[in-house]
RNA sequence: GGUUCCGUAGCUCAGUUGGAUAGAGCAUCAGCCUUCUAAGCUGGGGGUCAUUGGUUCGAAUCCAAUCGGAGCCA
């Protein structure tokens, strides 16, 4: 920002003081409201060698400033701060610079390659809000590092197989009769994701019973159930017994048992109690009263190891071993494994449906890919990069399990297992065979993961052992990590029902666009088409510029409750200044002037000059935008230049003024608030309509 | 047990490599449509920037500890 003024100081200090500062130490802003000023430089660093103290540096500053550029016009000092001020001719020019770029905002090529990898999803669910954010993100971003001058691939790593997967599938199986998209009118991805949920149900019911079997009679049990958990059987039954006799004699000491959620509390009121009481005690009954609270707080050292010991040992998860519905779904993954005909065609068809399903969901989202990888095609690549690491000596066996792991303690993490005893191949080894692949399919630059926080860790071990093979494309790494999308009764959980469904959603905030729109009037003349397209435009309008405008770092909160609001700092918002521009646009009846001759001996009204200003930071935002990997500084940016205008429009008139001169700029200067505002929103893959 | 992130108005969020009196929107209250679209504009009220120390000309921002919330690793 203000490049020509940093270098000017930079000059300045060069020539008073022979000292050699760094351009981007130098603190330029936009100066606050309350001040005169275009600009405000901050002085204090420049005190070390002006031997002023700061009003007088900042003088000297100004005066020297002023001397040497010619738009500068005036400055004044407040304290440290040195406010410049820009004769009108600067800013008329920075604008007729702007106008007449058609690609204003678009950055020359950086000749750098980067691959944005983002929604990512298993194919044994619909997506939902956790999706949509990503999605979002992911698409804005590549638009963003497209304006920044980089060639972008959008890539997507579809998670298409594994145990989630066949657990779809044998529900499918089990309890489908035959059922399809078409059959049932359900769409794709929706259709598996219920025999997945009828699988968790099916599950869980099956464990119920094996558990209440083991409960009620054990002896019953067919012999070789009763064989494989009698040890586990004892051991539970023993420990069980032994919390129960324990809660008894916690009652009959006179602890409430309800009060036993945290231990430790209640020691420290016991404690307390004592400390507050003994004085009123003789010797004998002081005595009597320290080995109560012992024997009290024993008792509650006991029952709270024995709970530990009864979680840990857990019988469900003993129970769940004989799962019969388990053992098929890991059979079919051998199967599956193994290329069992039956199992692949099943595999395809119903994945088939899922991608049919999604296709549809990021038709609607308006975001694409130019790549898809298949987890099916890459999840072999991880025992090749275990053998890599393990023969370049960067993967060792530390122990005689004949576990391989890597040691990143002297990078401060742990010693991560790569490959289980068991020689089975732990999740991240396919990410380290999976960035190969992309390298040698692209040689790109930068690969950016989006993927939420919780996986912060992961990545961070990702990148490292990358590094420690020697990838060159390591650095390049960057996981574009966001934060959880929130209920107000906190996560969401598929199987607590609470996952808000990206379709369903969609299609609330269409809906919810709709009857806005039909209540306020504005669909007069308009064909039922036009209707349906402008209701679509809104609804996702309001729906992206949410999830976007919001830090992607910051995880956030979404109330179905309350639905999207259309107002105020919003998509529609934005959209609707937008409108009313081009309503103004239509309106304009008389010729219009070269911009050039509308600019010549202009007088600038402040509120003009404050929307040139607006127009001018449009390049610097999507940079910033695109160094930071963060889509709401532009979703932020476009929010105070509509304000800006909105302000304007509300103060002065573009169309009804009898100086004609006025007329033909303001038309010039409203055309260019139009097109950045639509840009803007087209980097947040937001749509803008011209009347609404 | 180890480790990372977060804590700003009643709510949702901004707040630039540390800079002036911490800002928006929602909600609330008071105004503004005979004038280019009121999904708009103007104004009021609302803050111990979690707490306590430290670093310095200056701290919401950096450091440490504590409290509270979330995540990850074994």
């Amino acid at each position: 920002m203000f490049d020509f003024l940093k270098a000017a100081v930079e000059e300045i200090v060069k020539e008073n003081f022979q000292q050699n500062i760094d351009v981007n130490s130098i603190q330029i802003n936009a100066t606050p409201v309350d001040y005169t000023g275009d600009c405000t430089i901050v002085v204090f660093p420049f005190t070390k060698f002006s031997k002023l103290n700061p009003e007088a540096t900042g003088n000297f500053f100004g005066e020297k400033l002023k001397a040497k550029n010619s738009n500068v016009e005036s400055f004044n000092v407040v304290k440290g701060f040195l406010n410049i001020v820009f004769t009108q001719q600067y800013w008329l020019n920075e604008f007729q610079a702007a106008k007449n770029n058609a690609a204003f905002g678009q950055s020359p090529t950086t000749n750098r390659k980067v691959m944005v990898e983002y929604s990512s999803p298993n194919t044994n669910k619909p997506l939902h809000l956790g999706h949509v954010r990503n999605i979002l993100l992911g698409h804005s971003i590549s638009e963003i590092l497209k304006a920044c001058g980089n060639e972008v691939i959008k890539s997507t790593l579809v998670n298409d197989r594994g145990i989630h997967i066949c657990k779809s599938m044998l529900a499918w199986q089990k309890f489908g009769n035959g059922e399809t998209p078409a059959s049932s009118g359900l769409k794709g991805d929706h259709l598996v994701g219920k025999y997945y949920v009828e699988f968790d149900k099916a599950y869980k019911a099956e464990v119920n019973k094996i558990l209440e079997q083991i409960y009620l009679d054990f002896e019953a049990l067919p012999l070789d159930v009763k064989e494989k958990l009698r040890p586990s059987y004892k051991v539970y039954k023993g420990l069980f017994d032994k919390d129960e006799e324990l809660l008894k004699s916690i009652k009959e000491v006179g602890i409430d048992s309800n009060e036993l959620g945290n231990i430790e509390k209640v020691k420290l009121g016991l404690a307390e109690k004592f400390e507050e009481t003994k004085s009123s005690l003789s010797q004998t009954e002081l005595e009597i009263s320290i080995n109560e609270l012992k024997n009290k707080i024993n008792l509650l050292q006991e029952y709270s190891e024995n709970k530990k010991a009864l979680e840990q040992h857990n019988l469900r998860k003993s129970a769940e071993t004989f799962s019969s519905l388990m053992m098929e779904t890991q059979q079919m993954l051998l199967d599956w494994e193994a290329g069992k005909p039956e199992v692949m065609e099943l595999w395809k068809m119903m994945n088939g449906w899922v991608y049919e399903g999604f296709d549809i969901t990021y038709k609607k989202l308006g975001v694409d890919f130019d790549k898809t990888y298949y987890e099916s095609n890459t999840y072999l690549l991880g025992k090749k990069a275990v053998e890599e690491g393990f023969n370049l000596g960067v993967f060792e066996k530390f122990d005689d399990s004949g576990a391989i792991e890597v040691d990143l303690t002297n990078e401060g993490l742990d010693r991560k297992i790569l490959q289980r005893s068991d020689g089975t191949s732990v999740y991240i080894t396919q990410d380290i065979g999976t960035a190969q692949l992309k390298y040698d399919d692209y040689k790109m630059d930068e690969s950016i993961y989006v993927v939420g926080n919780e996986q912060d860790y992961h990545f961070k071990v990702l990148q490292l052992i990358l590094k420690k093979l020697g990838k060159i494309y390591a650095d390049g790494i960057y996981h574009l990590s966001y934060g959880m999308v929130e209920l107000p009764n906190g996560k969401m959980k598929s199987r607590e029902g609470t996952v808000v469904d990206a379709d369903e959603l969609m299609a609330e905030m269409i809906a919810s666009a709709k009857l806005t729109t039909e209540e306020l009037g504005k669909v007069e003349g308009l064909s039922e088409d036009e209707k349906e397209k402008l209701f679509y435009t809104i609804g996702m309008g309001a729906l992206k510029y949410f999830l976007l405008k919001v830090d992607p770092k910051k995880k956030m909160l979404f109330n179905p409750a309350e639905s999207i609001d259309f107002h105020g700092h919003t998509g529609p918002f934005i959209q609707y200044t937008h409108a009313r521009i081009c309503s103004i646009l239509r309106k304009n009846t008389i010729t219009r002037q070269s911009l050039q001759d509308s600019l010549k001996g202009y007088a600038l009204h402040p509120l003009e000059k404050k929307l040139i200003q607006e127009i001018y930071l449009f390049p610097i935002k999507i940079l910033e935008a695109g160094k930071e990997h963060n889509p709401s500084v532009v979703a932020n940016y476009a929010f105070n230049l509509a304000k800006e205008f909105n302000h304007f429009y509300a103060e002065l008139s573009v169309l009804k003024s009898d100086n004609e001169k006025e007329i033909q700029f303001r038309l010039h200067l409203v055309e260019m608030v139009a097109t950045i505002l639509k840009k803007s929103m087209h980097l947040l893959g937001i749509d803008v309509p011209e009347k609404m």
